[in-house]
DNA sequence: GTTGATTAGTTACATGTGAAACCATTATAT
DNA sequence: ATATAATGGTTTCACATGTAACTAATCAAC
């Protein structure tokens, strides 16, 4: 093996982020036309409508997001009345989260065309391929957190 | 189905984004803390190392970045020395792009630690499963630019 | 050749993003 | 009780990024 090329086609961090960036751009097109939602604002809605009351750390955990891009995405969906908190009972620092009328309804709308879309995407796949992605995906999902960083000598 | 709830955990593009950004999050800060290289310029790099003297915008194809990230990956790799780069004879708004002798032996450094850390990674899969993800994912990479958008309503 | 359309690449602007500092509140230790 | 630490969340700053406008060079048509 030739250890000074990487051909960047084969290496499996960067096919992953190809094909993940080409599906997030396209899916985030679509709402961000639609309704004006952000990735961040999408994602914390996700979250609320499956979980309502979670705090804004519980939303980061859930979504893979950082506190401050939650903190930011909240911040907007408020002023669009979107969602709605109230500071939790008997821990003022904590608030509960939940979505309005507003925002459910917006989630109905957008859910089954991601639905859709992801099926159109798995419908290039047989049954049986689509399950083995699903268990490979589980076991990298669960292995990457523990690897160690790569070491450049 | 519930139509208006969608759980992130099991929706496949989301699932590869945060696989893929987990992935690619250790990869860059190994190389950054190295050799201060951004995403774009490792990149730009990878694909020089293999076929020197592309213009910028054949580099911009091959690793799925746009022109302008292109333009200033490169503008920092002049300027800490680790590409060169000439007009193409015959068209003077073309240029021919490689790395110097510095930006090889980069190279050489990096390469083999990202390839160990590939390994490692697809170490927790067995031969068969390696196989086919790399056959999956070469039928969901051709599949998805042809994908019609989700549309919403 | 001159005009208009394309293409390569850069620059400018506006926006997004992450790290660190920060404020308020709650928990812990003494 | 009081000091210290830890936690939830926001703000700030510096920097990255994408879009669109721009310059320069080539190409196409006539």
């Amino acid at each position: 093996m030739n250890d000074e090329r990487l051909d960047l086609q084969k290496f499996l961090p960067y096919r992953l982020s190809v094909l993940s960036n080409r599906l997030s751009a396209a899916i985030a097109e679509s709402y961000s036309r639609r309704f004006g939602l952000s990735i961040p604002e999408w994602r914390v809605m996700a979250v609320l409508a499956l979980e309502p009351g979670l705090s804004a750390a519980e939303v980061a955990e859930r979504t893979a997001m950082d506190k401050v891009a939650v903190s930011r995405a909240v911040r907007r969906l408020l002023a669009t009345g979107r969602a709605r908190r109230e500071t939790a009972a008997g821990d003022r620092r904590r608030s509960m989260l939940e979505l309005t009328p507003d925002g459910r309804r917006i989630c109905r709308r957008v859910t089954p065309a991601l639905r859709r879309y992801e099926a159109e995407l798995l419908a290039g796949l047989s049954a049986t391929e689509q399950r083995q992605l699903d268990a490979i995906l589980r076991r990298l999902e669960r292995r990457a957190p523990g690897l160690d960083p790569p070491r450049i000598d």
